[in-house]
DNA sequence: TACCAGGAGAAAA
DNA sequence: TTTTCTCATGGT
């Protein structure tokens, strides 16, 4: 399947893993914490990051000054860097992190990125160093309530496990199909994603079989 | 001790 | 155009 070819995803197929997740785990009250900006300055340090590393450093960054772009940007890239070392990458986020409240500031911040459509706002994201089509949709998704499917490495790998996926698809590729085949649903896109993150860290992420999976006797792609 | 995590961009092939 | 490399701490 090459990235330009639309593949057409079952919705009912899609539905059906969607009401096993839900029906295993329970609604998950994404995202995790706070304001739209705290959404969004999350979404960029999860990046390859585990949440609870994202915690630590957003606990630093906090004890240190307020979470919000000015004073983000009145810390030098060094210091910033510090707060943010328990995360991973700090050096790297902190960079991210500053061009990106730059860019938002620029924006006039959430009120004027609020007015943008949505394909203009993802658009307005995706040109920011650092931010890339996860992390945009992310931000889509839980800080903007935009109807956008979020797909990253936990999507791919159980999508390709039940046979959605032929593993060769782009990113762009399966993001338009999920959306395409279930509408443009918030509710269920945010639902979704969130579910999908944590039945990827219950299933064991290498072996095909994991032990420590509470739903290895019904899982169905264990 | 290894391995990898709610990726993205640059460099190399 | 596609693949490989780099960035890095913390938990298991």
């Amino acid at each position: 399947m090459s990235q330009h070819s639309i593949p057409t995803f079952e919705a009912t197929k899609l539905r059906t893993i969607f009401g096993f997740l839900l029906g295993s785990y329970g609604p998950q009250y994404w995202w995790p914490g706070g304001t739209p900006f705290e959404i969004m300055v999350g979404a960029i340090l999860t990046q390859n990051a585990s949440w609870s590393n994202v915690e630590q450093g957003l606990a630093r960054l906090c004890s240190r000054t307020p979470l919000e772009a000015e004073a983000i940007l009145s810390l030098s890239s060094d210091e910033l860097a510090e707060c943010l070392r328990p995360v991973g990458y700090f050096n790297l986020k902190s960079q991210r992190l500053q061009a990106f409240c730059r860019a938002y500031l620029k924006a006039r911040g959430l009120d004027g990125l609020r007015t943008l459509e949505t394909g203009e706002l993802r658009r307005f994201l995706l040109r920011i160093h650092g931010i890339g089509p996860e992390t945009a949709d992310d931000m889509l998704l839980y800080a903007f309530d935009r109807p956008v499917f979020v797909v990253d490495a936990y999507t791919r790998r159980i999508f390709q496990r039940l046979g959605v996926l032929t593993g060769s698809e782009g990113y762009e590729t399966i993001r338009h199909g999920v959306e395409t085949a279930l509408g443009q649903d918030v509710g269920l896109f945010n639902e979704y994603h969130a579910l999908i993150v944590r039945h990827g860290k219950e299933v064991c992420r290498i072996r095909p079989l994991c032990t420590q999976c509470r739903l290895r006797e019904s899982c169905p792609w264990t």
